[in-house]
DNA sequence: TGACATTATTTGTCTAGGCAACTATTATAG
DNA sequence: CTATAATAGTTGCCTAGACAAATAATGTCA
């Protein structure tokens, strides 16, 4: 325990980027390189669904209700961690779009119950495949071990980020 | 070579992803981790920059412009394969923050040049290592090996994304 | 019960990117 | 040289998320 540290360092905390900016723009960083595989995702997604009428975020939530995940606005907005008032507004261009309907709730008048219309039930039907095409084409010549240790990089990638307010 | 065959199934594919929607929404989708692994180091790196004003997009024009990478709007546009567009917008919010200043080009008077001002050159000394912290917190636990690998993996998945249109 | 906190939803304002239309300027082909 | 194409930049309109404020309803504590 030394005297003044910053707060990682007493992890196993190695010096990856120094602060001389070489490595920031260009493919040696890796939050560039996330923030492009991001991109091309979306991108991706985005080309495959437009014959459905959707966008890439839009049929997160459709597949959410689907799932019985959530069922109601907050409900959808914890399970993308977004905010509510964003899901309320994504909600109004989903409910204009026809697959999804509003119904204030009975039992708590403070709630929106959503669900699926007839159009929404059919349309989720049709996405996964979709979805699981666009993955597979980008996971191309990975073999069984490298999609295991990509997910396990990425998840450990990502808890280290989430560090607490305090930081 | 079978008779019928979907356009990438020669390629050493893996179905990784079948089309029931199982581990869609979850941790196990590549897809989802790598859309909450970009989240999250946007929301650090804006956490980290609000003290100098800046956001996490904001900060890559300044850098571009800095390492001499582009001193106009297309090409800076070029540079993060953004819209032009949006390159305008962006560079309006930087100009009103004081950070960079815009000529018309005497040469080519359809081109505008853009300059870091003096406020633009301080700032952009402060960026690298804050960038650099977050993305050595969010690597932290990984070793030399691991932090090539995922490099490694993630431009493979880039690559793969980068389909051309006919796909 | 009444004051206060919490929760659910909506709305306004901001940043940010994508697409399309438009202007101005430069380059090129006939 | 002139018509046309290409390029640079801006602007309008769209989706999308973040933050904050406001409203309404519910829960809690004294």
């Amino acid at each position: 325990m030394e005297a003044k540290k910053t707060q990682f360092q007493d992890k196993n905390l190695i010096e990856f980027y120094r602060g001389d900016a070489t490595a920031l723009g260009d493919d040696e960083s890796v939050g560039y390189l996330i923030k492009l595989a991001n991109q091309t995702v979306m991108r991706n997604l985005d080309a495959e669904l437009q014959i459905y009428d959707l966008t890439a975020p839009q049929w997160v939530p459709l597949l959410i209700l689907s799932n019985g995940r959530a069922d109601t606005v907050a409900g959808c907005a914890r399970e993308i961690d977004v905010d509510t008032g964003a899901m309320t507004r994504m909600l109004d261009r989903l409910e204009i779009k026809g697959f999804i309907a509003r119904k204030r709730s009975e039992q708590d008048r403070r709630v929106v119950k959503i669900k699926l219309t007839k159009a929404g039930h059919e349309i989720v039907r049709l996405i996964p495949p979709t979805i699981c095409q666009v993955l597979n084409r980008h996971l191309s010549g990975f073999s069984e071990q490298e999609f295991k240790t990509f997910k396990d990089l990425l998840r450990r990638f990502l808890v280290n980020g989430d560090y607490s307010p305090d930081a």
